[in-house]
RNA sequence: GGGCGUGUAGCUCAGUCGGUUAGAGCGCCGCCCUGAUAAGGCGGAGGUCGGAGGUUCAAGUCCUCCCACGCCCA
C-alpha cells in the first residue's frame, strides 16, 4: 500500500493526513482484481490488520477493554474450527468451508464481538499412518512392531505437518482470517492430556466398557482394517450389474444338513459360503415372516426344513431329487427347534447353567433373505456382523477359535494351525465323510480384499472399548433441539434420526499413531483396571518425577508400568489401543485450551460452550458434528454449538467427483490468480451448496477452467468497480473531495433520497441474512442493489455530475455526497463477503483521503457493520421508482417492436392506470421517464377505456375457498363477462354470475391494448407510445445520431472527457442532415453535448474520402475533429 | 437394503399457505443504448416441472409407488 495510507494508519489519533489530502487518486487504467488483492494483503500485513481483528489489539499490546472504550470487555462470539488433515493439499471443499468460516466471523467481528479463530490440525489416524506405511515399506502389525513403534511414530510425527505451509498460503490468499500462530494440533501433549481427561470423566460416569465388535481383518497383516482401508481394496466391475465394487471372488457354496433333535431323520438345511466358520456354528437363523416347508425327499426318505422357493432352485439345478411337501409353517414357528451340533468342538455350549437351551437352536433374524441358499442361514456369532448381533440378542456365546492372522487354535484340534480359508477343504471333506453335505457348488460374489496383500478379508469379533451412547439418546435429542441447523432438515432428519438410533461408540483402534487409551490393566486380573486422567496422575502412580512425562504417544508411555494396588503381585500395563481420532476432534473444545489443566483458560472454556458457530460439510453429520455433540452432552449436558452451517459436496463441472487423474477441475490457486479470491468466494457461497446440496463447479459441463468464477467478477465486482470509477473520474474533473460532512448531507432530489433509502433497505436485508446464517442470499441481494445503483441511480444521475464548474450548485454536491455515501456503505456491508475489493474501495474512498479517524479506522474490517437507519427508509418511494422502471421497460419493448431507436425522439408516452400509486409515481418521475425514453411528454391518465379491452378471469385463490365445486362453472361464466359489466366492477360495483355476487376482489382483470396503437399492458398499467414523428423530431433525431458518431470519435481518438474540440461536419448538400444543422438549437445541442468550441458545417455534393466517413439513415457525412486549444 | 437430500429452459437456480400465461441469471440469436462501465437495456428461441397413479373445484407444490443422482449408514 502507499505511503499515504500508512500515514493514516498507526496510532489512535488518526486522520493525520486529512489536511494534506489532494482528493482521489486516478483509478487504474486496467481492472486487475488479483493484483488489487495482492496489494490489499500487503496492506493487511504492514498494518497487522488480521492480528488486530483476531485479537482485538495490536501485537505486543494488552487486550483493550473494548474498541468503544466503555470499560466493558468486548463480547465473545465463539467459533470452533474443525481440524483438517494436513496430509493433503486444500481442495475446493476446504475453500468453501473456509469461506463460510470466514464470512460469518467477519460479520460478528464488525459488530463489535471478539471472535477467536484458531486453526486446528488433525494429526493422528490412518491417513498419515497409511502414508508412512507406504513410505517406509512396512505393512501390518508384525512389520510395524518389528520396525518398532518409536520409529514408526517418529515418521508419522515428522510427516504429518508436511503441507502446513501450503495450507497457510492458500488460506491467506483466499482472504480467510484465522490464527495459525496460535493453532492447535491433536498431537500436542496438552491436547492429548485433555483427551485423557475427557475419557477419564466418562470412565468415572461409568460410560466406558469393554466389548466386542465384528471388524474386517487382514490376516497377513494381522490387523483389523478401517472402512477407509476396506474401501481402498481392489475393485472390479461386476459383469452382472455393470457396477464397480469389491473384487469378485469364487467361494464354496455349501448346503449342510443339521439333525433336528427329537425328530427322526429330520434335518434343517442351511447354507454358507464360509465353511471355515462351521466349526464355530452356534445357531441357525430363519426369517420369522417367511414361509418354510417340511419336505420329504422321495428317493431317500430324508425329511428337511427348507424355504420352498429355494428348494425349486436346488431341484432345477438337479441337486435335490423329487420331494413331497409334508407341512408348511412360518419361520417363527421354527424358532426354538434344537439341533445336534454339526461338529463336536463346542458341543458343551449346548445348555445354559439352568438347563435351558443355549446354543444349537433355530433363531429368528430379519436379515435372512430368500435370494440364495435355503432360506436358513448358519450362524457363527464371532464371524459376522449380523451373526454377532443375533448372537448377542439370543445370549449365544462368542467363540472365536482363531487369532488375528486367521490360524485355528487348539480348540479346533482337527484344523489347528491351519489358516481359515485353507481349512475350507478339510472341513468340507470331514462333513462329507459324516454325511452332512446336501450340496456343494461354487459362488462368485464381490468380496472385500486387503488393500495391501490382496487377500480376502475375514470378518471377526474383536475386543474394543465402547462409550455408552444409547442411554444418552434422549439428552442428545433434547440438546439437538437447541441447535440452529442450516439447512434445518439436516438437524431434524439426518442428524436427528442418527441420534435417535445412536449406538454405543466404539472409540478404540488397534493402531499406533494416536492418543493412547489411558487404561492400565493388571496382568494377573484383567478386571483390575485404572483409568488415568492426567500426566500428573500417571507420574504419581508410576512413581516418576513430576514433569518427567512430556509426551503421551505410545512410544513414550507403553513401557510405563506400576504395581497393582488391588492385586497382590500384579503389574499394571497399558492396554494397547489408541483412540478413534474422532474422539480427539470431538474433544477439541476442551483440548484446544488444555482444559481443565490450564487455569487461565478454565473459565473461558466453561463459559464458551456451546460455541456460537461452526461450519463443515454434510459428511460430518456422523463425524465431527456427532462427536462434538456426544461429548459435550455427556460432560456438560449442553450442546457443543448453537448455529451450524452445513455445506454440500463440490463436484467437477461434469458432475463427477473432482479427480486429479481426470483433471476435470481447475487448480484452485490458478483460478484465484486469474480471477480473484473475492470472485471465487462469492461464487462458492452463492448456490445451494451452502445448504448442504451438491454443487457442480463450472459454468457448464465443459468448464474446466473456472469460467464460472469469471462470470462472478463480471456480475458482482466489475459493476461496483465501475461505479467507483465513475465517481472518481468526475470528482477529479470537478475537484470534488469528500469530507466528514457528507454524512450529514440531506439531499433534496428524489433520486438521492431514493438510493439512500434503497441502501438502508439493503443493509437491513444483509443483516437479516447474516443473522439467519443463510449465506446463499448475500450475493443475489447485492446484485439487485448493484443493478439499482448502476442502472438507475448513476444512469439517471449522470448529467448531474458533468455540469460545468460554474453550474456546480447544491444539486451537484448532493449527487457526489450521496454516491460517495452509498459506496462507502456498500464497502462495509459487503466486506465479509468480498474482503479484498471492499478493503480496496474503503482505502481509496476513505483512508487515502484522510477521513479515517479514530483507532482501527485504517481497515474496513475493523469498522462497524452499518446499522440500519430506519428513518431513511421510504418504502413508498422505493415502490414508485420500481414502477417508473417498470414503465420504462414496457416502453422500451414497444420501441423495440416498432424498430425506433431511442435516439429518435417521439412526441409522447401515455401511461394509464386506475392505481393512484402508479399515477403518483409517473408524475413524480416523469422527467426521468421522459429522458430515459427520449419522449417529449409523458401523459398520465386514469381512464384506460379507450385504450384497452377488458376481460376477466376468476381469482381462483379467493373464489376457490368460497365456491368449492361450483368453481368451474363460475370461472367459465366469468370469462364471458362483457367489458361494460367489468367496468362497473372497477367502479366499485358488483356483478351477478351464476347466482353469485362477485366484487373486484373476486376477479382478475386483464387488459388487452386495442388495435391501432403502439401499446402494452401489464397488470393495471397501460402504456401507449405516440410514434408520429414530425419533421422537427426527425431532425432532432439526426442531430442525436450525429452526436453519437462524434462521441465515438472523441473516444477513439483518445481525447479526455473534458477536452473541448474543434469540429467540422461535412454533409451532403441538400441532405436531411444538412437541413437539421441549419437549425440553431440543434447545432447548439451538438456543440453542448460534444464540448465543441468551434463548429463548422460544410456542404459537399459527394466524396469518396474514407477519412472521417460516417453514415446516418443511409446518408453519408464526414467528421473532422481536433482538440481545441485555449 | 435403510436414512436424508436432490431432480423445473442448453447450463446454474428461484418458485410463498395448493390458485390457472411457471420465473431469473448465464449462454445463443436479433435489435437498441452508451464520453463511468471490461458494461447495460429490450425482445426472441428454448419447458411432457424425472415418471406413473391418487387426493382436490384446482397440483411444479400434498400423498403413494417407481426411476435417476448425491451423501451417510448397512
Amino acid at each position: 500500500m502507499s505511503d499515504a495510507r500508512d500515514q493514516g494508519a498507526p496510532g489512535s489519533s488518526g486522520g493525520s493526513s486529512a489536511g494534506s489530502s489532494a482528493g482521489f487518486g486516478a483509478p487504474p487504467a486496467k481492472f486487475d482484481l488479483p493484483a488489487i488483492e495482492r496489494d490489499v494483503i500487503e496492506g493487511w500485513r504492514a498494518n497487522e490488520v488480521e492480528y488486530r481483528s483476531l485479537h482485538g489489539h495490536r501485537p505486543g499490546e494488552d487486550a483493550p477493554a473494548s474498541p468503544g472504550a466503555t470499560g466493558e470487555p468486548a463480547p465473545e462470539f465463539v467459533f470452533y474450527d474443525g481440524p483438517p488433515f494436513a496430509t493433503g493439499l486444500p481442495h475446493y471443499g476446504h475453500l468453501l468451508a473456509g469461506t463460510i468460516k470466514d464470512v460469518i466471523p467477519r460479520y460478528w467481528a464488525m459488530n463489535g464481538y471478539r471472535v477467536e479463530r484458531r486453526f486446528g490440525w488433525d494429526c493422528h489416524g490412518l491417513p498419515i499412518e497409511s502414508l508412512v506405511e507406504n513410505e517406509l515399506g512396512v505393512h501390518g502389525r508384525a512389520e510395524i512392531e518389528a520396525l518398532g513403534v518409536p520409529k514408526f511414530n517418529a515418521a508419522c510425527r515428522a510427516g504429518v505437518l508436511r503441507f502446513t505451509s501450503e495450507w497457510r498460503a492458500v488460506v491467506e490468499r483466499m482472504g480467510r482470517w484465522v490464527d495459525f500462530d496460535n493453532d492447535y494440533k491433536t498431537m500436542d501433549a496438552t491436547f492429548m492430556e485433555s483427551v485423557w481427561w475427557v475419557f477419564a470423566e466418562l470412565w468415572k460416569q461409568g460410560r466406558i466398557y469393554e466389548g466386542h465388535r465384528v471388524q474386517p481383518v487382514s490376516p497377513l497383516l494381522g490387523t483389523p482394517l478401517s472402512n477407509f482401508e476396506v474401501a481402498q481394496g481392489p475393485q472390479e466391475t461386476n459383469p452382472k450389474t455393470g457396477k464397480d465394487g469389491h473384487k469378485l471372488r469364487q467361494d464354496p457354496s455349501l448346503t449342510v444338513r443339521f439333525a433336528v433333535e427329537g425328530e427322526d431323520n429330520t434335518y434343517l438345511w442351511a447354507w454358507t459360503t464360509t465353511p471355515w466358520t462351521l466349526p464355530s456354528n452356534l445357531a441357525l437363523a430363519v426369517h420369522p415372516e417367511v414361509e418354510y416347508a417340511l419336505i420329504e425327499v422321495v428317493e431317500t426318505g430324508e425329511k428337511a426344513y427348507v424355504e420352498p422357493g429355494r428348494l425349486e432352485d436346488y431341484q432345477a439345478r438337479k441337486r435335490v431329487g423329487e420331494t413331497r411337501e409334508l407341512r408348511r409353517m412360518k419361520g417363527a414357528e421354527l424358532v426354538g427347534i434344537a439341533y445336534a451340533p454339526l461338529l463336536p468342538y463346542f458341543a458343551d455350549e449346548r445348555l445354559n447353567e439352568d438347563g435351558s437351551r443355549r446354543a444349537f437352536k433355530v433363531v429368528s433374524a430379519d436379515y435372512v433373505t430368500t435370494d440364495s441358499g435355503t432360506g436358513i442361514v448358519h450362524q457363527a456369532p464371532a464371524f459376522g456382523e449380523d451373526d454377532f448381533l443375533v448372537g448377542k440378542r439370543e445370549g449365544l456365546p462368542l467363540i472365536r477359535p482363531m487369532d488375528l492372522n486367521g490360524y485355528f487354535d487348539e480348540r479346533v484340534p482337527d484344523f489347528q494351525g491351519l489358516r481359515a480359508k485353507d481349512a475350507d477343504k478339510g472341513i468340507m471333506a470331514k462333513l462329507k465323510e459324516q454325511g452332512s453335505i446336501v450340496d456343494r457348488d461354487t459362488y462368485v460374489h464381490p468380496y472385500p480384499h486387503c488393500y495391501r496383500t490382496d487377500e480376502p478379508l475375514l470378518y471377526m469379533a474383536i475386543s474394543t472399548w465402547f462409550m455408552k451412547v444409547e442411554e444418552l439418546r434422549e439428552q442428545l435429542a433434547a440438546n439437538n433441539e437447541k441447535i440452529r441447523w442450516v439447512p434445518a432438515h439436516v438437524g431434524d432428519k439426518r442428524f436427528g434420526n442418527w441420534l435417535g438410533g445412536a449406538r454405543d461408540w466404539n472409540l478404540s483402534r488397534n493402531r499406533y499413531w494416536g492418543t493412547p487409551l489411558p487404561i492400565w490393566r493388571c496382568d494377573e486380573d484383567p478386571s483390575d483396571m485404572v483409568c488415568v486422567g492426567s500426566i500428573a496422575e500417571l507420574e504419581q502412580l508410576a512413581g516418576l518425577e513430576p514433569g518427567s512425562v512430556t509426551d503421551l504417544h505410545r512410544e513414550s508411555i507403553d513401557d510405563i508400568t506400576f504395581p497393582s494396588a488391588r492385586t497382590e503381585g500384579g503389574t499394571m500395563r497399558r492396554v494397547s489401543e489408541v483412540f478413534d481420532c474422532w474422539f480427539e476432534s470431538g474433544s477439541m473444545p476442551y483440548a484446544q485450551n488444555h482444559y481443565p489443566f490450564d487455569p487461565a483458560k478454565k473459565d473461558y472454556v466453561e463459559s464458551n460452550l456451546p460455541a456460537n458457530f461452526i461450519a463443515e460439510g454434510l459428511d460430518q453429520t456422523r463425524g465431527w458434528f456427532y462427536t462434538l455433540h456426544v461429548l459435550s452432552t455427556a460432560l456438560f449436558g449442553r450442546p457443543a454449538f448453537e448455529n451450524v452451517i452445513v455445506n454440500g459436496l463440490i463436484l467437477a463441472a461434469d458432475g463427477k467427483k473432482m479427480s486429479k487423474r481426470l483433471k476435470n477441475y481447475p487448480d484452485p490457486m490458478g483460478v484465484v490468480e486469474r480471477f480473484g479470491a473475492d470472485a471465487l468466494r462469492a461464487y462458492l457461497i452463492s448456490g445451494p451448496v451452502v445448504r448442504a446440496e451438491p454443487m457442480r463447479f463450472g459454468r457448464d459441463k465443459n468448464d474446466t477452467e473456472g469460467l464460472c468464477v469469471r462470470e462472478m467478477v463480471k456480475a458482482a465486482i466489475l459493476p461496483l468497480h465501475n461505479a467507483y470509477n465513475f465517481l472518481v473520474t468526475y470528482a477529479r474533473v470537478d475537484g470534488w473531495t469528500p469530507t466528514a460532512a457528507v454524512w450529514d448531507h440531506e439531499p433534496a432530489a428524489d433520486l438521492d433520497r431514493w438510493i439512500l433509502s434503497r441502501t438502508q433497505s439493503f443493509v437491513a436485508g444483509m443483516r437479516r441474512e447474516f443473522e439467519a446464517y443463510s449465506l446463499d442470499n448475500l450475493v443475489p441481494a447485492w446484485l439487485e442493489m448493484c443493478d439499482e445503483l448502476n442502472n438507475w441511480y448513476i444512469r439517471r444521475g449522470r448529467r448531474r455530475y458533468w455540469k460545468g464548474g460554474d453550474e456546480a450548485g447544491a444539486d451537484k454536491q448532493d449527487a457526489y455526497a450521496t454516491l460517495y455515501r452509498v459506496l462507502v456503505t456498500i464497502a462495509k456491508c459487503m466486506a465479509p463477503v468480498l474482503p479484498f475489493y471492499c478493503e480496496h474501495l474503503y482505502q481509496r474512498l476513505v483512508v487515502d483521503l484522510g477521513l479515517a479517524t479514530g483507532a482501527d479506522a485504517d481497515s474496513v474490517h475493523l469498522q462497524r457493520f452499518p446499522s440500519v437507519d430506519e428513518g431513511r427508509i421510504d418504502a413508498a418511494l422505493e415502490r414508485q421508482v420500481a414502477l417508473a422502471r417498470k414503465v420504462v421497460g414496457l416502453a422500451l419493448a414497444l420501441r423495440e417492436g416498432e424498430r425506433i431507436g431511442v435516439r429518435r425522439p417521439l412526441p409522447k408516452l401515455t401511461v394509464a392506470s386506475r392505481d393512484p400509486e402508479v399515477r403518483g409515481a409517473m408524475a413524480r418521475f416523469s422527467e426521468d421517464i421522459q429522458t430515459e425514453l427520449n419522449v417529449k411528454a409523458v401523459e398520465i391518465a386514469e381512464d384506460d377505456s379507450a385504450l384497452v379491452s377488458l376481460s376477466a378471469k376468476a381469482n381462483f385463490k379467493v373464489l376457490g375457498r368460497k365456491l368449492g365445486k361450483r368453481m368451474k362453472v363460475v370461472a367459465a361464466a366469468i370469462q364471458t363477462l362483457e367489458a361494460e359489466a367489468l367496468r362497473a366492477v372497477l367502479e366499485g360495483g358488483t356483478v351477478e354470475v351464476e347466482g353469485e355476487t362477485l366484487g373486484a376482489d373476486d376477479l382478475i382483470l386483464r387488459r388487452e391494448p386495442l388495435p391501432g396503437r403502439v401499446a402494452e399492458s401489464e397488470g393495471t398499467i397501460t402504456v401507449v407510445l405516440d410514434t408520429n414523428i414530425s419533421a422537427e423530431l426527425e431532425q432532432e433525431g439526426l442531430a442525436r445520431e450525429l452526436i453519437n458518431r462524434i462521441q465515438n470519435r472523441r473516444k477513439s481518438s483518445g481525447l479526455e472527457v473534458s477536452d473541448r474540440i474543434a469540429l467540422t461536419v461535412v454533409c451532403l448538400d441538400g441532405g436531411k442532415l444538412s437541413g437539421a444543422l441549419e437549425r440553431e438549437e440543434l447545432r447548439a445541442l451538438v456543440e453542448g453535448e460534444t464540448l465543441t468550441a468551434a463548429l463548422s458545417v460544410e456542404q459537399t455534393a459527394g466524396s469518396d474520402a474514407q477519412d472521417g466517413r460516417e453514415e446516418i439513415d443511409g446518408e453519408q457525412l464526414w467528421l473532422r475533429l481536433a482538440r481545441h486549444e485555449g
